[in-house]
DNA sequence: TTTTCCTATGAACACGCGTTTACAATCTCG
DNA sequence: CGAGATTGTAAACGCGTGTTCATAGGAAAA
């Protein structure tokens, strides 16, 4: 049925038409030391001739690794319509894939669910792959802490970091903190004294996060954080269109500028602003946080914090693989990525 | 090394605390008829509290398939930037999962470079995947003919159907005429006469049918297609851009309306516009193409021809695993997903 | 020359599962 | 009650590769 593919040329065929045996045709793929250069030549011609490619399946059965890692993307909700996760998958793709790794993808709607915790596990362990990332988790998702447990090799983003030192646990996370600090400390240069936040969600990490960076950055500036214009909202469009929504009718007195959790929430905000007539940014500053794809051709477009993402990913994906090959684990102590720079845009101006 | 993992239980494992013997474990996880009840239900139990899952490798080796499925695209350039493609691996993964698949995405720059082909097909080789789909690839790219030729299942998006039988070839497009149609008669019915297009890519088989499908409704509305109001461009912003701009500084007179090959020609076209001082929809009328997740967002928000594209990877997907099970090869005749409709926003006026 | 040691290579086994074949137990019908 | 048909189960083989182990041969050392 399926046994009509070409030739199907393996490893005996190669070591017969080399005239040597099977292990020589194994040592010579994988380039063991003790071949002597002619018969190795030899060998190799024959390889090359017929496009012998090892067969993974048997190479995995036989105790290698599968060479492949899995990308478990968690989105609730919203059917991936999130476009900073798509930037992520395929920042990962690339990366894994420069490195001689392959990458399987899971779409996942919410990880605590048993049927989705258990289509996650089935792919470990039926399909063996050298480990996983997890993108949009929960801090302490126990589908995760299982895997690790378990002795998976993990990847995590905008996570705790463990106290304890694990192995099998990699964590990278943005520098909101220096990211927060950039658009307050812009703000602040323009001239604003009266600035609010719109929170993101505070169970993630990095909605702790940029909350702990704007409360860092308005102490280095001296100003005051009015607890009234401090926000509650998520990192979705309608909860930054309701917060601000809420925060207008409820006549307090508004800030001149206002940081946001990301740009998704600016603009939910500013529509709710629009649609009490106010405009940005002539009765409100705005900085958003991410720079998101739609940002600049937004209107106005939007002065925000541009995060290095594809530069994260890259090292969390390469940290991973590190450890998958078992290279010095552990060491090389998870220099943050720089990244966070500011682009100004039209979103602000001086007071 | 890395055998400090579980207890790495299988099926003789399962046999022995079972009390059966390997062979009627074997019947029982792939459903065997000839095992009487009881028997299975013993089975099952053990396999239950153990968490048995069979090794996919073994079961390949053993000649199953590998229930995975490439995901090849092409980006020329563009660094993963393209939200539309990225939409449709999300699309491909989620429809593929439903159906018990796994997707291994691959990017490549340049199908026609020797080192991203050969990267290719030693996935196809190597990793024994049971079939492939490609997006963004050229009509008739060398490497996929002879993929097909190899005998390898491939999916295929925006491309001539082929004339002959061919049992490993699944192809599906969008109904761009239909679109085209919708969007012409839109104008149309707004008052308009004076109807312009700026082309998509013409090599590929979207630019082609959208210009083709332009023809056939101006025809069927009984309008003229003045030949000065056909600016070639391509499929992104920078070409739109600045074929409205050659349009504009040529000094022709303008059309009341034109249609876009896609919405990012459209956001190219539109700044050209501006920077001339004119504006949408005062001095002209305009409608894109596949509803870009920008386009809502946009000033004006864009009309727009809404494709179907999750419907379409889906039929695609589904019709690729059909094929690889061999259940019915090239029966269901491919029925063309309904899909386009327009979605009306603020970039036309009547005339 | 003899002994020792290394090098090159092939034979054999393990990996986990599907499948085929063979055999035993039960059942059916004459 | 016995011969054939049916059913449940076990043993054995094959899938393609990595790896260990044994050995033949030759070179270096004595």
């Amino acid at each position: 049925m399926s046994k009509l593919r070409k030739s199907e040329i393996n490893s005996v065929e190669i070591a017969r038409l080399a005239g040597v045996s099977r292990s020589t045709v194994s040592r010579v793929v994988n380039n063991y030391a003790n071949v002597p250069p002619e018969t190795r030549a030899k060998v190799m011609k024959v390889i090359e001739e017929h496009r012998y490619v090892p067969n993974l399946s048997a190479q995995v059965l036989a105790g290698k690794g599968t060479r492949t890692i899995g990308l478990f993307v968690i989105e609730a909700g919203h059917v991936s319509s999130d476009m900073l996760s798509n930037m992520l998958i395929a920042s990962v793709i690339e990366n894994a894939s420069a490195l001689g790794y392959y990458v399987l993808t899971h779409i996942i709607r919410d990880a605590s669910d048993a049927d989705s915790a258990r289509s996650v596990k089935d792919i470990f362990y039926q399909r063996r792959i050298d480990g996983g990332i997890f993108i949009g988790a929960a801090n302490e998702e126990p589908l995760i802490e299982e895997l690790i447990a378990e002795g998976f090799k993990i990847g995590l983003v905008d996570q705790h970091l463990p106290g304890r030192n694990e192995p099998n646990r990699v964590v990278v996370n943005f520098d909101n903190e220096r990211g927060m600090l950039l658009a307050v400390g812009y703000l602040a240069g323009l001239g604003h004294k009266r600035i609010g936040i719109v929170n993101g969600d505070m169970k993630r990490l990095s909605g702790q996060d940029k909350y702990d960076g704007f409360l860092a950055a308005m102490k280095e500036h001296g100003l005051p954080v009015e607890p009234r214009w401090v926000l509650p909202a998520g990192f979705h469009e309608e909860e930054g269109y309701e917060a601000m929504r809420s925060f207008l009718r409820s006549g307090e007195e508004r800030p001149t500028a206002i940081v946001m959790a990301n740009d998704s929430v600016a603009f939910g905000a500013i529509r709710a602003l629009r649609e009490q007539g106010l405009s940005v940014p002539e009765d409100l500053s705005v900085v958003g946080f991410d720079d998101h794809a739609l940002s600049a051709r937004f209107q106005p477009a939007l002065t925000t914090v541009k995060v290095d993402f594809d530069g994260m990913m890259r090292q969390l994906t390469e940290s991973l693989i590190v450890r998958i090959e078992g290279e010095a684990a552990g060491q090389a102590p998870e220099e943050p990525p720089a990244g966070s720079r500011l682009i100004v845009r039209d979103s602000c101006r001086p007071l």
